[in-house]
DNA sequence: GTCAGTGCAAACCCTTTGCAGAAAG
DNA sequence: CTTTCTGCAAAGGGTTTGCACTGAC
């Protein structure tokens, strides 16, 4: 199984990617998983749909969303939900935050050492921890 | 002005409150603030409309809508993201964080002194910290 | 009387769905 | 061949907008 921290990921690892995840490697979805893995970002499905189909049309709009969907459910990138309009895709799967500019709408990642999250509190009563997201809330500087 | 941190606050606490923050007090704000203020929680637009129109139709579905958005600009209130499907307005405007069930959709403050946050990381170059959001994911337990 | 706020309905935008045709194994 | 996936277009649901009416001061 290929090294999810080193992207780029080429054709033949996302293909083993998808598989060891249990999804069937049709074309549409080895051209969003490369997209997706072509390295660290934050893409919003509309933004994965024309990167996609940037040269020719190769995904329909009904196939990326199910698609990312699919992905998100099998695990193999994390929806960041930081802005009501549109959810990111990550492909970085392991614990970390964000910074969200929201002048520009943009995440970028925060280095896993640059923020110390204590022990977590305990759950409510009668649920389980799943994960959590920090997102620091970040705008232009004044007089920038 | 009125303690933010006492709830509920009569109609009186809720003019003030508004005047304070430089929003004219008409009857439909008014009606509106008095249900975020009503008790500490986290409604939705469709809740407030709800919550708002229970006896009897005083508010509209815009109204609803636009005076949320000005509340939360204004700061009188906070917006939540934490579900592409709805933003949940919140009254306590203090730093706290969430817990989010996934299960049932709805949140619970976090008790503030059970999450150390450590200091934060430094913002990206030419940005400024704008505020902090921790959710945490929690579902429910299995076998409940 | 003037300006801001409200209500309705239609418009918007992202996302999901229904179903017929196409592809994978 | 059978099952799953894809594509198109239409439906869906939360949110925003245009514009005439109402209300605040």
């Amino acid at each position: 199984m290929p090294r999810r921290d080193e992207l780029p990921l080429d054709r033949g690892q996302v293909i083993d990617l998808l598989q060891a995840h249990g999804i069937l490697p049709t074309q549409q979805r080895v051209e969003i998983a490369q997209v997706l893995f072509a390295r660290p970002q934050h893409l919003s499905a509309d933004q994965v749909l024309a990167a996609v189909n940037r040269e020719r049309h190769l995904v329909s709009k009904a196939t990326v969303y199910n698609t990312l969907g699919l992905f998100a459910r099998k695990g193999l990138v994390r929806e960041v939900i930081v802005d009501p309009s549109r959810v990111f895709y990550d492909p970085n799967t392991e614990d970390h935050h964000h910074f969200y500019n929201v002048d520009t709408g943009t995440l970028e990642d925060i280095d896993p050492g640059a923020l110390a999250l204590g022990p977590l509190p305990p759950p409510p009563p009668g649920t389980v921890t799943e994960g959590v997201d920090v997102v620091i809330r970040v705008r232009r500087a004044e007089g920038g």
